[in-house]
DNA sequence: GTCTATACTACGATAGAC
DNA sequence: GTCTATCGTAGTATAGAC
């Protein structure tokens, strides 16, 4: 299919370049096909541009959501496990190298989010941070949902340092951030102070009751 | 000065746009000057791009390293208060809407490195980063330096996610990240997460050696 | 639907006046 | 040093053959 073709490259050369920086006549051209079938297609760059976003949408939403298991769980043990498990199957997908194009254009939009943002919040993203903001107060029993949606937010930095700050943890880790190694390590790594931090989450809630 | 003014806008657009997205017309429109001193001064447009790197490195110089005051702690717990005390203040400058053009620089540069990492690593970002594994060495008593410096991508993460994934931070805090309400309890928060995560380190310490 | 042709615009670099 | 003028190139979009 020549459209999927078109969106692979699209994908990888506006997340490699940007919007501005990648040329039609290249995609067209790695993708083997005229400039004109872009037009034609998708109306032109922007057109391309915002198909190439859901077309990530389209390909992450078949992998995702698994981590939960269908139900939300409902004692905090179980949400535990399934914060886990999301991050874990979440830095799988994150340090893999089919998701490096996707990471590059993801990242470009959340620095400079276009109507292409809307479209990827709309998708498993959105979603899956919701679902962990309800599984996090799940797990410390937090009815603070402004203090759990912070939590998320620093949880989730760990996470994606290793694309979006890609550069400086090669240099300061000084290994090959594709050996799976180091992705075993860090994945351990982010278990571990996901806990310590969910440990501390519950502390602060008893000790607050304490002192009420 | 009208090389600073270049420069200025320079770190602006290269950090909106990118390399290939900024335009040297563009950028010497804004700073109110002719395309061709862009020439002049730099050679053109790639040495612009590197002179806005070493200006963003002069710009960093005189604000970071003084969380350290001066000497390296002896103590853990000199050591976790310096931890605290480069956080705290990497934070305020990361937040701060003066950092907004640096801060889409860097990112962009750490997805596609060119000749510009080298010279952000060189400076103050690089030196930092070491000292803070250092840090987390004195404060968790750790020999492990693969360990440490893990522990400083993860935590380091947690900061920078308010830059690099700002728009997903914007619709799930569903706050201004201006806000300095909200900058303050993202402080809280990863202060902490960091407290947690050295305590946590400290007891995968013990419990190695209560194994051994 | 996919291609080749071409029109039009914007870019970076350079030359030369002042 | 800073400006204007211009050249060659590369970009998007479009028209039209097949």
């Amino acid at each position: 299919m020549i459209q999927d073709r078109l969106l692979e490259t699209a994908v990888r050369e506006f997340g490699q370049k940007g919007l501005e920086g990648a040329s039609t006549r290249g995609i067209a051209a790695a993708a083997g096909t005229a400039m004109s079938s872009i037009t034609y297609h998708y109306g032109g760059k922007e057109g391309l541009y915002l198909a190439a976003a859901d077309y990530i949408v389209s390909q992450m939403d078949d992998i995702a959501p698994r981590a939960l298991e269908g139900a939300l769980p409902g004692t905090p043990d179980e949400a535990r496990a399934a914060i886990h498990r999301t991050f874990a199957a979440f830095i799988d997908k994150i340090s893999g190298p089919r998701s490096e194009a996707w990471a590059l254009f993801i990242v470009r939009e959340q620095m400079n989010p276009t109507g292409a943002f809307d479209r990827l919040w709309a998708g498993p993203m959105g979603r899956n941070l919701g679902i962990l903001v309800t599984l996090v107060r799940t797990a410390t029993g937090a009815s603070d949902d402004a203090g759990a949606r912070l939590a998320v937010v620093t949880l989730f930095g760990q996470v994606i340092v290793i694309r979006a700050a890609r550069a400086m943890c090669a240099r300061l880790l000084g290994r090959p951030l594709d050996d799976p190694d180091l992705i075993a390590d860090f994945k351990a790594r982010i278990a571990a102070n996901t806990d310590a931090v969910l440990d501390r989450l519950i502390s602060e809630r008893t000790s607050e009751r304490g002192q009420a």
